[in-house]
DNA sequence: CATATCACG
DNA sequence: ACGTACGTGATATGT
């Protein structure tokens, strides 16, 4: 398919010119507006592949618009010289690029673009014109493209006759009529005096055309109708003088325009000329790069491989002053870190930006006495701020001494709720989706893995100061699509103050007694070894027991057991199959027993050990609230959402979780069946809600019910598959599931599902139509209107659309269970703070708050969290939230 | 750097 | 007939 892209040469080099810092080459030539002209051109390039390509210059310094008006475009300043050396510059290297440029004599770029873009329109080409003056839009058509550059030579907003329609309800004609009674100052176009946008609109919007208004000025009134008649004559000609010529006698035939891809052999050279080392290595032709001889080259040098044109100041002592007086003005930043574990990460530095000017200030510079006012700003909770992470940006400073308050809004978090299955939607990637100007990779900039080297300031300062320069633009595209789905509510009210929260409960962390820790590690220590003898001495060899794979080697060939399951590589050896084999070899209890102990061993005690911070004698998780699909949190460094609770031996783990104070007690309080409550509401199924307010044990109500049974007719066994059914459901349940879990026939466990269903009809009903649900929209949403996408919902193969469906049944549930203890971790950090109480939030574990309280708070902390957590938000079912409290986290039970 | 296993809700 | 329960993170092997 052919494709025309035509590209407005004078506007788009006079917007490089004042867009570009002025930068030079060794020669002391200035370059920056050709070297912004080719970023963009490459760009263009690169997203639409064009077939014709041209680009089209004005010609001559008399154009026939002169005739008929003197002052057309008199109010335009002159050329400045720095700019008109870059126009035989540029074109040179055009030419030597490959791409084709028009110039005729006694026209304006304008008008040979209107020309053309008329010739291809007739022969219904697809054409693409490139320029930063809104009179193009006039051309946009049903083939015909206005790109209309933004910020710079950075962005291009793309304009169709509907786009057209959307953002003005105009005909692209009617642009022409706009100009005319708006007029424009840039091109000197007089308009009608007091008429601007709104007016012009609005007065189009009635009459259609400037003919049409100035036949219509009987029904207007007062100073209006004076100025439309008084001016009637400016309007006129300011029409005229808008409307693109398109008549140009054209020469060019449509292969004069035919662009087959930049030409190497002479790109080559004429890009190494200019010292464009950037663009070189774009077009993989760094072999042409100039010897490195150690002079900066301009914007080659702080630009690296960035096509984003910014002021950026470096900041030093010098600059400082400037800065400070210039941080009210400041909304965004972004504080660099390395590592993964912002407890543990050093701060780089930090960025910061305003719409019009943007900074890095190294870290030696922020911690410095003469920097005090920065960092008042940003300890200053009415200083509102915009960044990527802010989260963790608040720890790695807290780490270093500086506070940090304000957070205001993370693009980070405002993304994951946009999308929460988008994995781990960096900046980079978020340039990307927003068509922002696209920023180097970290890898890049910094190395990647063992390469890790912080580069030189200016390259270092260019980078960060980018990186806050992005999130100013993608905050305002987010606040509309926050808002277009329903979510700022949730934005605002739920997650940004809960990312507060979460930094105030990891900075606190909670104590670990290192000596019962290291003790306990003992004792396990003494038990894998006796374990591991007796297993080498049954099996009559040596092996690694942490192998799978010798393990298999062992039980399935020395020993001859049956083969239970199959890995992709080989034999399974997991639980579920060593507790099949367990009858037919004694050894295998004693390898299950094993892999229990050397499971706590490692990661629960070698792990956490190696966790306890040198500098408090705790342990500071990190939770991450932008990892998992459904809204829950995920806990990373370590994890303490899965510290062990289920066996008897692993839970004396939780004995070395104890409070930071002496006398304190740790407490904790967990949500009763919150998911169940949750479906309940959901689903509104008249049954369960009974069981809910009548606060009896779900499981035993839901096997009276399918068995059609008493309550004391309900036996251990008939308990157990009621509770592995309630699972299955809020699982999003399959027959096969449910068999796997009681370990009985897959038709048994259809049978239970179908009774089930007879049973709760309304939960039949909910799973029927939230899948529907999810189909016709797309996603699924919780009660607090977190969104979900399942594009699989569709799908052909059946394991996939299943698997969506499975999802659609259960974000819902998990997803408002997790919107539910959200807001009663705002509500409780709300009511210590107003009470003033010196108990402390420590802990999230999905469905449970973990506290420390000192001995005089204990009576109220046990009535306040349960009531806080019961009441944060009201359902058709009570909540009901069980609390517990001891010595430590074990005892808490 | 992927895979298997297992800890939690 | 299809073949899996939902959501995470840490550790150890072995490529």
């Amino acid at each position: 398919m052919d494709k025309l892209i035509l590209i407005d040469g004078n506007n788009i080099i006079y917007r490089a010119f004042f867009a570009m810092p002025p930068l030079t080459n060794t020669a002391g030539q200035q370059t920056n507006a050709v070297y912004g002209f080719t970023t963009m051109l490459l760009r263009l390039i690169d997203d639409y592949k064009p077939s014709h390509l041209i680009v089209a210059f004005d010609a001559g310094k008399i154009t026939f618009r002169h005739e008929g008006y003197e002052d057309y475009k008199g109010g335009r300043q002159k050329t400045p010289p720095e700019l008109s050396e870059q126009f035989p510059m540029l074109k040179d290297l055009l030419r030597d690029l490959g791409v084709p440029q028009f110039e005729i004599s006694g026209y304006e770029a304008d008008d040979i673009i209107g020309s053309i873009s008329r010739e291809a329109d007739a022969a219904g080409r697809e054409v693409i014109i490139v320029s930063g003056d809104k009179d193009m839009l006039q051309l946009a058509s049903e083939h015909t493209t206005v790109a209309l550059v933004r910020k710079g030579v950075t962005e291009v907003e793309l304009y169709g006759p509907q786009q057209i329609r959307e953002k003005y309800d105009l005909t692209p004609e009617q642009i022409i009529d706009l100009k005319g009674l708006m007029g424009d100052t840039s091109d000197n176009i007089p308009g009608v005096p007091g008429v601007g946008e709104k007016t012009a609109l609005k007065l189009l919007h009635q009459f259609g055309s400037v003919e049409g208004v100035l036949a219509g000025t009987g029904e207007l009134k007062g100073k209006m109708k004076e100025k439309l008649e008084e001016h009637a004559d400016s309007a006129v000609m300011s029409k005229k003088l808008a409307t693109i010529y398109r008549e140009v006698p054209l020469e060019h035939a449509w292969e004069d325009m035919a662009f087959s891809g930049i030409k190497t052999e002479t790109a080559g050279p004429a890009l190494a000329k200019l010292e464009f080392k950037s663009l070189l290595e774009r077009l993989s032709l760094s072999a042409y790069a100039p010897a490195a001889n150690g002079e900066g080259t301009g914007a080659e040098a702080s630009g690296a491989a960035e096509t984003a044109v910014l002021d950026i100041t470096i900041v030093g002592e010098a600059e400082l002053e400037a800065l400070i007086a210039a941080l009210p003005d400041i909304s965004a930043l972004h504080v660099e870190t390395n590592g993964e574990n912002p407890h543990r990460s050093e701060v780089i530095g930090i960025g910061l930006s305003s719409p019009e000017q943007h900074y890095f200030v190294p870290l030696a510079l922020l911690k410095s006495p003469a920097a005090a006012p920065l960092r008042d700003w940003l300890g200053d909770s009415s200083a509102p701020k915009s960044g990527y992470d802010l989260h963790r940006a608040d720890l790695a400073l807290h780490w270093q001494g500086i506070a940090f308050a304000g957070a205001a809004n993370d693009v980070q978090l405002a993304a994951y709720l946009l999308d929460p299955t988008e994995a781990n939607q960096n900046l980079n990637d978020l340039t990307a989706k927003y068509g922002l100007p696209r920023l180097s990779p970290d890898e890049e900039v910094f190395g990647k893995g063992a390469k890790y080297k912080i580069p030189e300031l200016e390259i270092l300062g260019n980078h960060v100061a980018r990186k806050s320069a992005t999130v100013l633009g993608i905050v305002q595209k987010q606040q509309q699509e926050l808002t277009e789905t329903a979510m700022t509510g949730l934005f605002v009210d739920l997650e940004m103050p809960l990312s507060r929260i979460l930094a105030d409960m990891e900075k606190q962390g909670i104590a670990v007694n290192k000596e019962d820790l290291k003790e306990l590690g003992k004792e396990f220590e003494a038990q894998i070894s006796t374990l591991v003898t007796e297993i080498y001495e049954i099996c009559g060899t040596e092996f690694n027991l942490n192998s799978p794979k010798q393990l298999g080697e062992i039980l399935f060939v020395k020993l001859g057991l049956p083969v239970v399951k199959k890995t992709k590589t080989g034999y399974s050896t997991d639980a579920e199959v060593l507790e099949k084999l367990a009858p037919y070899h004694d050894v295998v209890r004693l390898i299950l027993q094993y892999r229990t102990i050397a499971k706590l061993q490692s990661t629960y005690v070698e792990g956490l050990l190696k966790e306890i911070s040198e500098e408090t004698g705790k342990v500071h998780t990190f939770y991450r609230q932008t990892i998992a699909a459904t809204g829950r949190l995920s806990s990373q460094f370590p994890n303490l959402q899965n510290i062990p609770i289920r066996l008897e031996e692993g839970r004396k783990i939780r004995k070395v979780f104890v409070p930071s104070e002496p006398g304190w007690s740790i407490l904790a309080a967990d949500y009763s069946q919150i998911e169940l409550r949750v479906l309940a509401h959901i689903s509104g199924d008249e049954r369960m809600k009974e069981a809910f307010l009548e606060d009896m044990d779900i499981h035993t109500k839901t096997a009276m019910d399918v068995f059609g049974v008493t309550a004391d007719q309900v036996d251990s066994n008939m308990r157990r598959s009621a509770k592995a059914v309630n699972f299955g459901i809020v699982y999003g349940i399959s027959d096969y599931g449910l068999s796997q879990n009681l370990n009985i026939p897959r038709k048994e466990a259809a049978q239970f599902i179908e009774q089930y269903f007879e049973v709760f009809k309304g939960v039949r009903k909910y799973m029927d139509d939230i899948v529907l649900d999810a189909r016709k929209q797309g996603y699924v949403t919780t009660l607090l209107e977190r969104r979900r996408y399942l594009p699989e919902i569709n799908a052909k193969n059946f394991n996939l659309r299943s698997f969506a469906e499975r999802t659609a049944m259960n974000t819902p549930i998990q997803g408002t269970a997790a919107d539910i203890i959200k807001l009663a971790m705002v509500h409780m950090d709300k009511a210590l703070y107003e009470r003033g109480l010196k108990s402390r939030m420590l802990l999230q574990v999905h469905d449970e708050l973990v506290f420390e309280v000192p001995p005089d708070e204990l009576e109220l902390m046990k009535e306040l969290v349960p009531e806080v957590m019961a009441g944060a938000l009201a359902l058709s079912v009570p909540l009901k939230a069980e609390v517990s409290y001891g010595s430590n986290w074990y005892e808490a039970k």
